[in-house]
DNA sequence: GTATTGCATTATGCATGCAATCTTTAGCCC
DNA sequence: GGGCTAAAGATTGCATGCATAATGCAATAC
C-alpha cells in the first residue's frame, strides 16, 4: 500500500512563487494596483518581504497570462485595459461560453442544474435588496458552475485566464438599474435553457448574456474616460 | 522624446530565458522531448549553457502554456497528451476557429483572400506530389492567414496556445489518402466561404474541418498505443 | 525473503551578488 | 534658454551558493 491512498488534506506547503502568483492575480484584479503602472521588482519585494528569484518566475507567469506586460531590461508594468483589447476578448470569451452552454446541456447533473437554481433565487434576492456585491458573487458562481458542468478543464482554463485579464474592468460596468433588471430576465432564461438541456439555445443566451455585459462595460469605460480624463 | 519612436527595425538582443522559452517550445513540439519524461533542471542547464534562473524562468511560461507539468519539489515532466485532453482541446480550438471564421470573413482584404487562394492551390500541387511535410507548412500557413485576418490579437493568442499544446499530436495523425483527399476538398469549401465571405459557413466549415482533423489523430493515437504499447 | 527504517545523494526553492542595460541628471555647447 | 552629451544612480538579467525536500540505497528487523 502506498503513502496517499486517499487524495486526502494535502497538508502541502504550497511553494512560495504559487503564492506571489495568486497575491498578485488579485491585487490586479482588485485593482489595487493600476493599469499601466510600472511595477519595479524591488517595490513588490519589500511588499511581500521575499526575494527577486521567486517573484521573477511569479511575473513571467503573469505576463504569460496578459495580466502583466514584460519590457526586457524595462520591466514590468500592469496590463492596461484599453477599449480595443476588451473588444477583442469580450468576442472570445462569448464563444467560449457558448461552447460551455452547449457543453454542459449535455452532461450537468440534476443535482447541479438545482444547485443553479437554487443560485439562481439566491441572486435574484440579492437584485431586489440592491445587493450589487453579493449579486456579482452568486452570478460568478452561477457561470463557474456552468463552466464546471461542460467537464472540459481545457475550456475552463482558458476562460478563467481570459477573465482574469478583463476581471477589473468589469467592477467599472456602467450597470443601470435597467440594464440590472434585464441582466436577471436574462439569467431566468439562462436557467430555463440549462433545465431544459436546450444547449443550442444556451449557447445563444450565454453569448447574448456576455454582449450586454460587454455594452455595460463600454459605457462604464466611455464614463470613466470622460469623468477622469482630466486627472 | 521617449527612447523607442518608431516601431522599427529592433535590433536588440533578445532575453536568454526568451531564447530557452522559445527553444523548449520547439523541442516539445517536434517531439524532441517525449512526453512524460521527466526534465532535470541540471540536464537543461548544460544542454542550453545557461544557469538555473532564466531556465527556471522559462520552466513556469511552458507550464502555464500547458506544456509541461510543473511539480511542487518534484520537477518538471513534459505534459503528457492523453486523448482525453485531445478530445478537450479539439472541441475548444473548433469553437475558436469558427470564430476566427466568422471575423474573417467581414474583416480580411481583397489581397488576403488572393494570398490564401494561392497558398491554397499550392497546397494542392503538393497534395497531388503527396509531399505531407510541404502540404503541412502550407497548410499551417492557410489557417494562420485566417486568424490574422479575424483581427484579434486575443483569439491569436490563445488559439496560438492551444495549437502548441496539441502540435506535437498532429505530428501521429493517422492521415489516410482517402482522409487527406477530403480534407483537400474541406480546403477548397473554405476558400469559397471566405471568398464569398459567407461568414457563418465559414464558422462551421473550419469547426467540421477541425473535428475531422481530430478523429484523424484520435486514429493515429489508437494505432500508435496498439503498437508501441509492447515497448 | 520481504518490508521497513535510516542515511547519503541528488534535485529543487530561494537568497544574494555581479555585470549589463536603462533612466536620470548635471554639465556643456550652441 | 534649448538641446545635446556624459556620468551617476537605479533597475534588470543572469550566475552562484545555501537550505530544504525528495529520491535511491543499504542495513536491519521480522
Amino acid at each position: 500500500m502506498n503513502g496517499i491512498p486517499s487524495p486526502g488534506p494535502e497538508i502541502q506547503r504550497r511553494p512560495l512563487h504559487d503564492e506571489i502568483i495568486e497575491k498578485l492575480r488579485e491585487m490586479i484584479g482588485e485593482g489595487e494596483l493600476s493599469p499601466g503602472a510600472r511595477v519595479p521588482e524591488k517595490l513588490l519585494c519589500t511588499r511581500f518581504s521575499v526575494s527577486r528569484t521567486p517573484l521573477r518566475e511569479a511575473l513571467k507567469v503573469l505576463a504569460c497570462e496578459g495580466l502583466i506586460d514584460l519590457h526586457p531590461n524595462r520591466g514590468a508594468a500592469i496590463a492596461t485595459l484599453e477599449i480595443d483589447a476588451l473588444e477583442e476578448i469580450f468576442p472570445v470569451m462569448g464563444q467560449l461560453d457558448s461552447l460551455a452552454g452547449e457543453l454542459a446541456c449535455a452532461r450537468i447533473t440534476d443535482d447541479e442544474i438545482a444547485e443553479v437554481r437554487a443560485l439562481h433565487y439566491q441572486m435574484v434576492v440579492f437584485f431586489r435588496r440592491g445587493d450589487r456585491p453579493e449579486y456579482f458573487r452568486i452570478n460568478q458562481q452561477i457561470h463557474d458552475l456552468i463552466l464546471t458542468a461542460a467537464r472540459n478543464k481545457a475550456l475552463a482554463g482558458v476562460h478563467r485566464t481570459l477573465a482574469g485579464r478583463i476581471r477589473h474592468a468589469r467592477y467599472v460596468a456602467n450597470m443601470t438599474q435597467g440594464r440590472w433588471a434585464k441582466a436577471v430576465e436574462e439569467h431566468k432564461e439562462i436557467l430555463g435553457a440549462l433545465a431544459d438541456r436546450d444547449g443550442p439555445r444556451l449557447a445563444v443566451l450565454l453569448k447574448r448574456h456576455l454582449a450586454n455585459k460587454f455594452e455595460a462595460v463600454r459605457e462604464g469605460l466611455q464614463a470613466q474616460a470622460a469623468d477622469g480624463g482630466r486627472k
